[in-house]
DNA sequence: TGGTAATCTTGACGCCGTCAAGATTTGCGT
DNA sequence: ACGCAAATCTTGACGGCGTCAAGATTACCA
């Protein structure tokens, strides 16, 4: 296959694809039309085929970016089922690896390329759905008694605040060295979710896998 | 003042002044070292005997956005003294109201400008001085019976989390609007708070001032 | 099968970051 | 007080960028 035509076939996903990975590499700065046309095998105005303008095919690799996000923590989330604190916790660890694994796509993906200007409806529609995810977990650890009750949706944006908040603050390296000297990050993400449990964590209920 | 002299006299700061201008009113991909220079009356390559590259003046941006972050957050938590919960509610109120306030500018200051590359002392040295003034809170709080007891930096950096959270996912609108048609956001942030927190706490405890 | 729409290329425009060379001013050592 | 080196700013140029217009090539349907 890959044989060169006129017309690429999937230009589209092509181009996501190959800003992906530019932006995994060179950072959002380096992160060009030109170039992502160009790695795709396409001249430099081929783009405005698929995507009105660099916004709009940003906000495509953002939509990307949050989906493989949820496909990574519902993977982790239905390694424990019937166990909600365990979802919980692995969920968050979801997130948290993730935003460490690819810190360039998870900022862009949280850095509001949305410029407000306008939605994009595919964006969005992640959004809600790990929404929806997390407000489920929320609601199963409720009713098993390890998180507090009240109105799941509310909890929900602060537990999803705090693992935001962890991931982001470690991407950025604004987390203090004499904390993460102390303990793994793995430790961390425990200490943090056993402010807003109503049960004692402790690192060994959580065992790495392998 | 302000004759048109040869040389400007404060160019350095004049650019990042008209740097950070730019920055809250036209957002970061508004921000060109050509508009700068040119709202500050020099011409386009004028900032190059002040900072060697865009990059570094996006840098003194940044950390100018911190220190007036940590102001703003210190002027509340003085009008406090003796309140420890009042306190930690309000410099959290603070850091999330001035995140609403110039979400452009907010955004740059915690969005790795600091691409990894080099380090910015000034940048660094705002990020401790805020995390010292979190812990401080936090052993105040501590003492008080108001938080768990336990190693202050590590709690600091979960309430530190939580806070950030909130602010980065408010200003990317990201929090279900389900959520924030139920509740103003100083509820959602005192919500977000009574997870972290060893006594109860209720809107009525922390009016507004005026 | 023919023609229209989709797709892609080529070329151009102005804005951008950056550098080199030169003009102007400051300020320090003597 | 003077002169000169360093600091500051201007001008001009370069390639890369996002975007648009015109044209070439291909796909598809009536």
């Amino acid at each position: 296959m890959a044989e060169k035509k006129y017309h690429h076939g999937d230009l589209k996903n092509a181009l996501i694809e190959a800003g992906a990975e530019i932006l995994s590499k060179e950072g959002v700065n380096g992160l060009s039309l030109r170039k992502v046309a160009s790695k795709a095998g396409v001249s430099h105005a081929a783009p405005y085929a698929h995507f009105p303008d660099k916004q709009t095919l940003i906000a495509a690799i953002s939509t990307e970016g949050y989906r493989r996000l949820y496909e990574h923590i519902d993977a982790a989330v239905q390694k424990h089922p019937d166990d909600p604190l365990r979802e919980l916790f692995e969920a968050a660890w979801a997130y948290i690896s993730f935003a460490m694994s690819d810190p360039a796509h998870f900022k862009v993906t949280f850095s509001g390329v949305v410029e407000k200007e306008k939605d994009y409806p595919a964006f969005v529609e992640m959004s809600k759905k790990s929404f929806g995810l997390v407000v489920r977990i929320v609601t199963d650890c409720q009713a098993a008694g390890i998180l507090k009750p009240g109105p799941a949706e509310v909890t929900a944006v602060s537990v999803w605040s705090l693992v935001h908040g962890i991931a982001s603050l470690l991407i950025e390296d604004q987390i203090s060295h004499t904390v993460l000297d102390r303990m793994s990050v793995r430790e961390l993400v425990i200490f943090g979710l056993n402010q807003t449990t109503l049960v004692e964590l402790t690192p060994d209920q959580f065992p790495l896998p392998d």
